[in-house]
DNA sequence: CAGAATCCGTGAAGATACTG
DNA sequence: CAGTATCTTCACGGATTCTG
């Protein structure tokens, strides 16, 4: 759904930089009961579950990583990602601000200028967002190594 | 593709329960080049974008999860996701095997036993679930909190 | 500059049935 | 038990067009 029409819901829309109400728009990921993990059968949710909804996407790894950085515009973010359309953008970026983890500010200047980061929650993404880094880079290592040692069958 | 014929392809299928060949397959993930990513313009591939690869699935974070806490059956791994199908189940397995993730071990034994396990890649994707798990509890938490407090328009 | 609306292609995931 | 094969669906993401 959130591909479709959303019209200005959240209180972002109004007009002045503030920077709270971030979260508690309602539009939570849908927790399921983690399908069963045996690591918590007290009935929470699975954190992994949680995770995985979020991370599913193409780009939202690659949007909260360059928003990680620091604040970004519109087209600041599109420049840091050829491939990701206008469109696309905007609905990942409506999906992360949903779901609490960017914060939109609109700046009602005379060219719009729309400022795009991290929640507190979102900011609490930046050690995932370490980890998978290093293990990236370990997994090109070893994509090395294997090229280096192609073919010995 | 990884949903097609793969007709037995790597050496786990000879029947003996070995733990090297691992790696090396020739399917890796296709790195690109991070998009422009400016963190790294000497070239290399972006950690990012190969991790957004992997973790794209619906299911892996989940799978990866329930083999970090050690080597598990086919039919195990079903009970623990009773919402994944055996055939999606099997594309999964067969990505993360693809990918140096996961490991298959085949013991030929008169009930057909197969074990699925971690490999040393696999193993190094631990940090990142651990980080993940961390993550998801404190969405949770901020979670309630919005509840608690919600209405407060 | 920033975003909305719409249509469309792809492919991952699900259901079902069959195999060894 | 441990898969495999096929069909279908549908959400994701892309291209295009239009607005303020």
């Amino acid at each position: 759904m959130r591909d479709g029409k959303v019209a200005g819901s959240s209180a972002a829309d109004v007009g002045e930089p503030q920077g709270e109400s971030d979260f508690g728009a309602g539009a939570v990921l849908g927790l399921e009961r983690c399908a069963g993990v045996e690591a918590d059968p007290s009935g929470a949710p699975c954190p992994f579950v949680t995770a995985q909804q979020l991370l599913q996407g193409k780009w939202s790894i690659l949007v909260l990583h360059h928003l990680a950085d620091g604040p970004l515009r519109f087209n600041q973010l599109r420049r840091r990602l050829p491939q990701l359309t206008a469109a696309t953008l905007t609905s990942q970026l409506r999906y992360l601000e949903g779901h609490g983890m960017v914060r939109r500010q609109i700046f009602p200047e005379v060219p719009p200028r729309v400022e795009y980061s991290l929640t507190d929650l979102g900011e609490s993404f930046k050690p995932v967002l370490d980890q998978i880094q290093a293990w990236g880079a370990r997994y090109l290592e070893r994509r090395q190594s294997a090229e280096a040692d192609d073919g010995r069958g």
